[in-house]
RNA sequence: GCGGAGGUUGCCAAGCCAGGUCAAAGGCGUAGGGUUCAGAUCCCUAUCUCGUAGGGGUUCGCGAGUUCGAAUCUCGCCCUCCGCACCA
């Protein structure tokens, strides 16, 4: 076995890569050019397996491409802007002992002592300071992971430069008129007077906002308002709900009078309303007053419920008994006992005389749905919560999906539920009987600060509308031009797109750049990161001639990157020297199209779907995203990874840990890019071994002069067949990898060429010289086809072969068709497999030793019947295959042998695997008779079954072509 | 709810798209043997079940169907996981 110092053979590599530039690529129009992206990382904190898995992927992809013969240019950055840095930040200063701890964990990843820690955490109370100590850590992570990256071009989001990138991005749009300002609802805390986010909240934060229509029933000189989400029922309408001990409110709201809770009034100011309290009273004093439904403009009544909370929606509901449950049991409670109205002047008669309103009709269901659902629930009262709950999810459903509007709903008759929602808005909407209400999806939302969360409506929200005309069309042929690998995430695409309306693109807090025509916002980070690709083939050029922010206008980006207007103007404007703009424009056209973007797939929904819409937005077709490759995550021993688990394995311990090409194995061959990868500790052995038996081989042999011994040096069979196999394992890990199969390929490169070399050796009766010639050809095979994966192995074994440049730009090993030999390979496989039933006769036989094994191989005429089944398309009937094989006259005299292959066929129901001919089986076999002979511990003698020398008991007649018969004695 | 992915032999996981050579790769675990002073992150063999001759039986979430033939195709059902907007 070989020591092998893994960490000290990369680091040597790794410098030696560093030193000589060797992935920093310049154009050159003498090659084709292959740009690979991954998104940038964010900096505000150490990475961990999870990302270096994206990583790795990546640059194999990058290692692959550039041994197929491509300028690769694989950049990379790193990403600030947002609220998160600046969010830790915050914490850290106010002494948030969580953040505290988190950072002080990461900051002993990178720092030998605890005062140094000390140090730097003091330091943090900056975002700037905190993004560039990760910015740099992340960057020596992936240095020390060997990935191959052009760090010239590296920048942060945050830098000057870049935000005047984003601001002549920001102008396009605002030019395209795909930029609009508007009103959007966002989770708020009312305490802390700012919108809030996941980490913000202290409960529910899972929770979304959903929009109520807001009702206006007239009522006196103003309306009584009230939410809901199912507008459709105002048909059904049969009285209003008021709590009676409740304080209602008359407030103004942009110059109408409404009545609503005292809650609801303050959750109107908060949703952009103008709100003015004109007059406060409990809602007793309106119970049993009158207002008018909308359809029909009849008087209605407003009832008493206890069940009407204030604080959820407006405090008002109107009832529609006849699908709502709540509203059925209210309602039955009063008739049931009517005794409590007598006080707001209700007679128990006008209550009774309300009669239940069905306007839905619902297969299996009769007239009155919600009285259906509560009496199957058997719901004695408005207390059992839960079961009502229950009921009205049920009916809702029912409605939902199968309901139609009965004749009572006007021009609405006839129609489904789903479809007539928003028409009933609209038409609520032009009559002034509605308007918008938010609320949170689920309660209780509670702020860090202990405040319940509100929606607040921002009134002059900046926002992308992906909905703009002809954006989603040119996006959508984009995307059926572009190559989506694993293909099945393409569909995930076309559902965002499909769903993608208006996003806000700014925000008032966080690190990034200012909306140029708005400078209060700033531009929000998932918006400021889509089509910076472009931006890392010019940004080496501006930070190496020191050009300033000031001399990045819109005019130069304009140039640089759609070609628009003069260099010599864009020259005299800025001071850039003209030379340079002109070297920038070339440089961007030729690296431009970004060729692949790889990243894990949850970011379809937003970066990529952004990414693909903002760059058929501002650039031409030809410069459209090409390929979007994607990695699933990594779990951690079956489970999720998290921090608080404390399970998570920080990037920066992988090269002493495990080492950087034994962790580039494991993430390439533990699972396709399509499915989640499982991190096992116990896994790591078993690649370290695969590496180290690749590393044994190749120090034995790979120093030979490589030889490839053709026919005519009458080479042994087991020689050709490695021949053979070494070229068509190169040709389908080739396939693998351009299908993305890059498990299968890891396999073909670790497992299949280390059991394909000690298959060889195992044979007795190779001559050294024929032997160790061709290990050394398979070997110069195999350090190019592994490379991509482990680098730093595969560049000290290349350069102890004697190449002169490095392995990383040689040439991919292409297979050499004229020795690929599928006739060999099957021979083997019948060795193989004859090896096999051997043991399975000797295990059934325990106990009798026996000395020779006698292997008897078909007759020649039995290779050409299959072949003759083989190449006819007949089914596996033993009718069919007879008729068949009775049609060829050299067969017809031989009707009882060719019935029992017929038998067979029919019992396995298919074919088997044989060789080509019984001449070449019975070579194959026989040449390997000496190593069967090592392998079962018996002498093995092969015979041809066309008149064999020795076979006492008979056995040579059922010999089948792939399938020699036995006969152990 | 909407959208997506998936359920395979002790565990993990291939196979499914292009049905037959599938009792179903590989890894882990387990058992036996070898190398070794010993051990292992070493090597070999075995690992659904029955069987003293390479064979039989029963398996791929459940149920039905298509087919000469289904882990693979179709339909229904059950279950699990992931994403869902201002969060990078």
């Amino acid at each position: 076995m070989t020591d092998i110092d893994f960490q000290e053979i990369e680091k040597k590599w790794q410098d030696r890569w560093a030193k000589d530039k060797a992935f920093e690529a310049d154009p050159d129009p003498e090659r084709e050019d292959f740009f690979l992206t991954v998104p940038y990382p964010y900096t505000n904190g150490a990475l961990h397996i999870g990302h270096g898995r994206t990583y790795t992927i990546g640059d194999m992809i990058a290692r692959y491409r550039r041994m197929r013969g491509y300028n690769v240019l694989f950049p990379m950055a790193s990403h600030m802007t947002g609220t998160p840095i600046l969010g830790m930040v915050e914490r850290i200063k106010a002494g948030d002992q969580e953040a505290i701890e988190q950072y002080t964990r990461d900051l002993r990843l990178y720092l030998e002592t605890e005062e140094e820690v000390e140090e730097q955490l003091a330091k943090f109370t900056d975002p700037w300071t905190t993004a560039r100590f990760f910015a740099d850590a992340i960057s020596s992570d992936f240095k020390a992971l060997g990935y191959s990256i052009d760090w010239r071009r590296k920048f942060t989001t945050g830098d000057k430069i870049y935000n005047k990138f984003i601001e002549w991005q920001y102008h396009k749009f605002m030019d395209k008129g795909y930029i609009k300002q508007g009103d959007y609802p966002l989770l708020y805390c009312p305490n802390c007077k700012n919108p809030v986010g996941e980490d913000d909240l202290l409960e529910g934060a899972t929770a979304k906002i959903k929009e109520f229509t807001a009702i206006k029933f007239p009522f006196k000189d103003g309306f009584l308002v009230a939410a809901t989400l199912r507008p459709e029922t105002i048909f059904g309408i049969t009285n209003m709900w008021i709590n009676p001990n409740v304080t209602y409110v008359w407030v103004k709201v942009d110059g109408e009078k409404w009545v609503v809770s005292e809650e609801a009034a303050e959750k109107l100011r908060l949703q952009a309303k103008n709100v003015e309290i004109v007059e406060e009273f409990k809602g007793k004093e309106i119970i049993g007053e009158r207002f008018q439904a909308i359809h029909d403009e009849h008087e209605t009544l407003i009832l008493p419920a206890d069940f009407v909370n204030p604080k959820n929606a407006t405090g008002v509901v109107y009832s529609v008994p006849g699908h709502a449950p709540f509203d059925y049991v209210a309602l039955r409670d009063l008739w049931d006992d009517p005794s409590g109205l007598k006080k707001y002047g209700i007679s128990a008669e006008e209550v009774r005389d309300i009669n239940i309103i069905g306007m839905i009709d619902i297969e299996g269901y009769g007239n009155h749905p919600a009285k259906e659902a509560v009496e199957k629930r058997d719901i004695k009262s408005q207390e059992e919560e839960e079961k009502l709950e229950a009921a009205t999810q049920e009916v809702y459903k029912a409605e939902f999906y199968d309901g139609v509007m009965k004749d009572n709903c006007m021009q609405f008759s006839g129609r489904h539920i789903k479809d007539v929602k928003e028409d009933v808005v609209r038409w609520l909407k032009s009559k002034n009987r509605s308007d918008v209400f938010y609320e949170p999806d689920q309660r209780p939302v509670i702020c860090k600060c202990g405040t319940d969360v509100q929606v607040g409506v921002f009134a002059g929200q900046w926002f992308l509308d992906y909905q703009s005309p002809g954006w989603k069309e040119k996006a959508r042929e984009a995307l059926d031009e572009m190559k989506i690998v694993p293909e099945t995430f393409r569909n995930l695409f076309e559902a965002t797109f499909d769903w993608l309306t208006q996003r806000p693109c700014a925000r008032k807090r966080g690190i990034g750049t200012r909306l140029p025509f708005d400078r209060e916002w700033i531009i929000e980070s998932l918006s400021d990161s889509t089509i910076y690709m472009a931006f890392y083939t010019i940004v080496h050029k501006i930070t190496s001639n020191k050009i300033l922010p000031e001399q990045l206008t819109l005019d130069f980006f304009d140039y640089v990157f759609l070609g628009h207007g003069k260099a010599k103007n864009v020259a005299e404007d800025t001071g850039i020297d003209y030379e340079l703009i002109e070297s920038m424009r070339s440089e961007f056209l030729y690296w431009y199209p970004n060729d692949q973007r790889h990243t894990a797939p949850s970011h379809i929904s937003n970066h990529l779907s952004f990414a693909i819409f903002h760059h058929v937005a501002i650039f031409p077709k030809k410069h459209w995203l090409q390929c979007i490759s994607l990695n699933e995550h990594v779990n951690m021993e079956g489970g999720k990874m998290s921090k608080s688990k404390g399970n998570v394995i920080p990037l920066v311990e992988i090269p002493q840990k495990y080492g950087a090409d034994v962790y580039r194995t494991y993430a390439i061959s533990a699972a396709e890019p399509g499915s989640l990868m499982d991190w096992r500790e116990k896994d790591v052995p078993a690649v370290r071994n695969r590496i180290r038996q690749f590393v044994d081989i190749l120090s034995n042999y790979s120093e030979n002069a490589p030889r490839v011994y053709n026919k005519k040096d009458k080479p042994k069979t087991i020689t050709r067949w490695a021949l053979s196999r070494a070229n068509s394992t190169v040709r389908d890990a080739t396939d693998y990898i351009e299908r993305f199969r890059l498990r299968d390929y890891a396999i073909m490169a670790t497992s299949e060429m280390i059991s394909l070399v000690n298959d060889y050796l195992a044979r007795p009766g190779v001559p050294t010289e024929e032997r160790e010639g061709t290990i050394a050809y398979i070997c110069d095979i195999w350090v190019r086809l592994f490379a991509p994966i482990a680098p730093h192995i595969c560049e000290e074994f290349w350069s102890r072969m004697g190449h002169e440049g490095y392995v990383s730009f040689a040439q991919w090993p292409a297979a050499d068709e004229r020795l690929i030999d599928e006739s060999i390979e099957r021979s083997h496989h019948v060795v193989e497999a004859t090896i096999r039933d051997i043991r399975e006769i000797q295990k059934l036989l325990k106990g009798q030793k026996k000395k020779a094994a006698h292997v008897y191989v078909a007759k020649e005429w039995m290779f050409e019947a299959l072949d003759i089944i083989k190449e006819s398309d007949v089914s596996f009937v033993v009718g069919d295959l007879m008729k068949r094989l009775m049609s060829e006259p050299s067969i017809r005299t031989r009707g009882q042998e060719a019935k029992s292959i017929v038998d067979r066929i029919v019992k396995e129901n298919g074919l088997w695997e044989y060789s080509a001919s019984s001449e070449e089986e019975l070579g194959a076999l026989d040449e390997s008779a000496d190593y069967m002979s090592n392998e079962l511990g018996l002498d093995v003698v092969v015979y041809s079954a066309d008149g064999p020398d020795y076979d006492p008991e008979n056995k040579a007649r059922f010999a089948l072509p792939g399938r020699p018969s036995l006969f152990l004695e």
